[in-house]
Order: structure tokens, then C-alpha cells, then sequence
DNA sequence: GCCGATTTGTCCGTATGTATC
DNA sequence: CGATACATACGGACAAATCGG
């Protein structure tokens, strides 16, 4: 599959900001040199701009130009963003990452797993519990309910690896959108159980609804962080009234 | 200033998704019949898509249509998501919002505050240390550094009133991106002394960079919440590889 | 399985408006 | 004022995925 080529433009124009050819705060070529340098329409020029501008590398100003906003950000702990695994995570984080299951089980989601999860009452679900190591320290326990539909076949030996890897590599499943919410909670006693929190008596949550380029939602995660590896990054814009 | 007609719309649609003119996992009218519907063209329409997809709002399927992929969000919590002043967040939470402001000053930013703050050394800042209560109960803690060139004329009374207001209404700044960092911390002897954490041991903290449309950052803020009010919403879509 | 119609995805060229310099 | 640069919008072309007959 040969990528667009506004992709390819959005990619050269994020090494180039990365590796600061050009430095923060100067401005990038105007659209029109754009547009010759890679031999383009403006408008293709443009929509790799602006998705540049919503990750936060660069803010177009009316009548003056392009400006690099993009500064390399530090990161102690295990940074989350995007959609991904906890595998590509790791290897993100450069940190060796491994995997216990701790449950595995089919189920069918009842009200109060409707509720919570947006699964409709009556759908089969598979279950999992597990708990993630960073460099051999258990820090993150996540609770998956997978659509058994759109993740037919899924084992243990699967979760123990990845379960994203099989369900796009092997099923051929696109991921697509994924809707979060962070909370700070108490901690279980599950939590206690298996993660050391030296001191903190709460965790950071991450809620997500994901779903597949259909539309269907085919996953409800939470995962739960210990308070000294988490990190999470975001770029918002603001909205005009 | 007239509005363009993407976001006409774009909010259109959006009113009709929030209101289950199309319900959740129904598919929108095709764009053809869009275009004829608003008298455009297909960019327009595509452009008014595309965001309602980076709001999680939509999917569009390739060769298929566009469904709608909203549901409704049950928000028991204080809710944060785009740009937004305490203000704002308090009126979209239905909460009576107010402040007190706990410290003002002038200070010039010296290397430690260049290395948090991203703010050169030597620049001249103004200091603000506020709380911040909702429905009368301490909940939110903020020390914010606003760029005393962007913001020029700034008081206790401003801040104690509402910042963002200032700056847009008075000043005629345009805000624009925020680059955001979400942890979770240990509560400090500042938090304690002013927000009762009842048993909680840490709290939810953004920090945040924000920027106007000229690319320059113009604030600093580290937003400390109680973790019983507090919710961090967010889309996030796939990149391919 | 094939073909044509429909629908979204990518890309182009052009025109016009608005802000900046 | 004119030149430059980004913002919006239009119309058209073709590709790719889907669906129904």
C-alpha cells in the first residue's frame, strides 16, 4: 500500500521540525515553496500542515507564515498518547516491557457491564486481566473486554504477547478511534495486590471505548497506572464562538 | 465576523447527532446529498466531516457512508477536555464557580523556572496562585505564569474574576493551542492546607502550555484537582504505519 | 463472478477573501 | 498601494472500496 503523499509531506516536514532544521520559533517555507518543493497542489500542502497544527508542531499565522512550535519534551516516566499497545508503548518509552494474564474468561455482558462498558446487554465478550512490567516491575493493571466477534479466536498465549498485533496482523482488523477518560481513583485491593505504590494510595485510570474503521466498537479498556509512571500528553486547540 | 460555512456545518450536524436526529450507529446522508442539502461543495462538506471525525463524533467508512459513532457521556465529575477557563468549565458543568486569588506577583523567570515553565530566562511574568471552588467547596488548586507582554495590565481583581477574559475581550488576544501534560502527584502541604483531599494522598495534575495564534506562549499553568472531581476526556484516532 | 452505480479518499487547478508587510 | 501569505470555497478528475443486480 503506497502511503499518500500528503503523508509523505507530513512526515518529512515532522523530521525536519524534530531534528530542528527548522529551530523553534522560525518559520517554515511559505506554502507556495511548499508547493514546488515537492512538486504539489497547495491544498495538498495544506492538509499536511494542519495536521501538523493539531499535533502541536507548528501554528499557521494569517498573512505572516508557518511558525515551528515544537520544543522535545522530557519524559522520566512511561508517556501516554495515541492509540497503541502496551507492547509499542515499551518499545516508545524504551523501557523492556512484559505481561502477565492474570484472567482470561468468555462472558456475556449483563446490564451493569452495558453500562459500564457500552457493550449492549447479551453481547459475548472475552475478558482479560493483566498485569504489565516495566523492566521486571509490575506498574500497570489493565482490565480489557474484547467483542468476541471482531476478536474471534483470541487465547492467552495471545494476551500474554499482544492482542492489537493479532487483531490487525492476523485478523485484519483497522483500528481507528478511541474515546478516553482519565480519572485518579482509590486503589483496590487487586491493585495492592500485585502493584507496589510505595506510599500513594490512588492510581491513574484510563477509560477507552475503541473502535474499528466500521464503527464498531470491538474493545473496553481500563488501565490502571501507578502514579510514578504515568504520563499523559495532549494538544488541544481552542474553539472560535 | 461572519462564520465560514465548514463550521456552519459542521455544527449543524453536530446539533443533529447530539440530538439523535441520527441515532448512534446510523449512517449520515451521503456528501453528494449533503452538498445539494447546504449548497456547497464536497470539500466544504468533507472539511465539516473531518472534524466531527477528530471530535469522535463520526466514522467514515471507505466506498460505505459516514456513521455516527456519538453516544452521550454521563459526567458526574468535573469535566475538562479542550481550552477552556475555570469560568467556561463551570457554566458547561452547571456548577456556580468562583475564586480566590491566594498570590499575585511580578517575578522574571531565572533557569529553574525557564526548565518548568519553558519560559526564557529573564523574561518578566506575572505569578498567580489561585484556588478555586465549586459550589462553594475548595477543590482546584492553580499557579499560573502569564507573560506579563501578552498580558500587560493584569491585577488581583482580573484574576479573581476571569483571566481568559481578559486577554480575549479586553486585550484582543487570540488563543490557540495548549499543550498539555497530565500526572498524578503527591498532595503538598499548600494542597492540604487549602483542599480537604478527604484520605486522598495525591491529586490529578495538568500542566499546560498555551500558546496564541502568533506562536507565542504566553502562560504556564500547573492545575492541581481533587481527584473526586476530576475527569480528563479525550479522542485519540490510529496513525497508520 | 462480473459489472455498473454509489460512496468515500486523494489530488489538482483556480478564484477570491483577508491579514500582514 | 502592491506583493506576499494564509483561509475559504468551488469544481473536476480519478482511485479505491462497497453493494446490488
Amino acid at each position: 500500500m503506497p502511503k499518500a503523499k500528503y503523508t509523505h509531506i507530513y512526515q518529512d516536514l515532522k523530521e525536519k521540525i524534530e531534528t530542528e532544521v527548522y529551530s523553534y520559533q522560525e518559520m517554515l517555507p511559505s506554502e507556495n515553496t511548499l508547493v514546488l518543493e515537492y512538486d504539489c497542489s497547495r491544498n495538498t500542502v495544506r492538509r499536511a500542515i494542519s495536521e501538523l497544527t493539531a499535533d502541536g508542531y507548528v501554528q499557521p499565522m494569517h498573512g505572516k507564515g508557518v511558525r515551528n512550535i515544537f520544543r522535545p519534551v522530557e519524559q522520566a516516566a512511561f508517556t501516554v498518547g495515541g492509540i497503541e499497545s502496551f507492547k509499542e508503548s515499551s518499545v516508545r518509552n524504551r523501557r523492556e516491557g512484559s505481561t502477565q494474564v492474570l484472567q482470561f474468561a468468555e462472558i456475556t455482558a449483563d446490564e451493569k457491564i452495558e453500562k459500564k462498558t457500552g457493550f449492549q446487554k447479551g453481547t459475548l465478550l472475552y475478558y482479560i486481566q493483566r498485569l504489565r512490567f516495566l523492566n521486571g516491575i509490575p506498574l500497570i493493571l489493565d482490565h480489557n473486554y474484547f467483542l468476541k466477534e471482531a476478536a474471534p479466536g483470541l487465547t492467552p498465549e495471545i494476551a500474554s504477547q499482544s492482542v492489537y498485533e493479532y487483531l490487525e496482523g492476523t485478523l485484519g482488523l483497522t483500528i481507528s478511534t478511541s474515546k478516553r477518560t482519565l480519572t485518579v481513583e482509590h486503589v483496590t485491593q487487586v491493585d495492592e495486590k500485585y502493584i507496589d505504590l510505595k506510599g500513594y494510595n490512588c492510581m491513574a485510570v484510563i477509560t477507552s471505548q475503541t473502535f474499528d474503521v466500521n464503527g464498531i466498537q470491538f474493545e473496553y479498556t481500563q488501565s490502571r497506572h501507578h502514579p510514578d509512571f504515568f504520563r499523559f500528553q495532549d494538544v488541544a486547540t481552542r474553539k472560535m464562538h
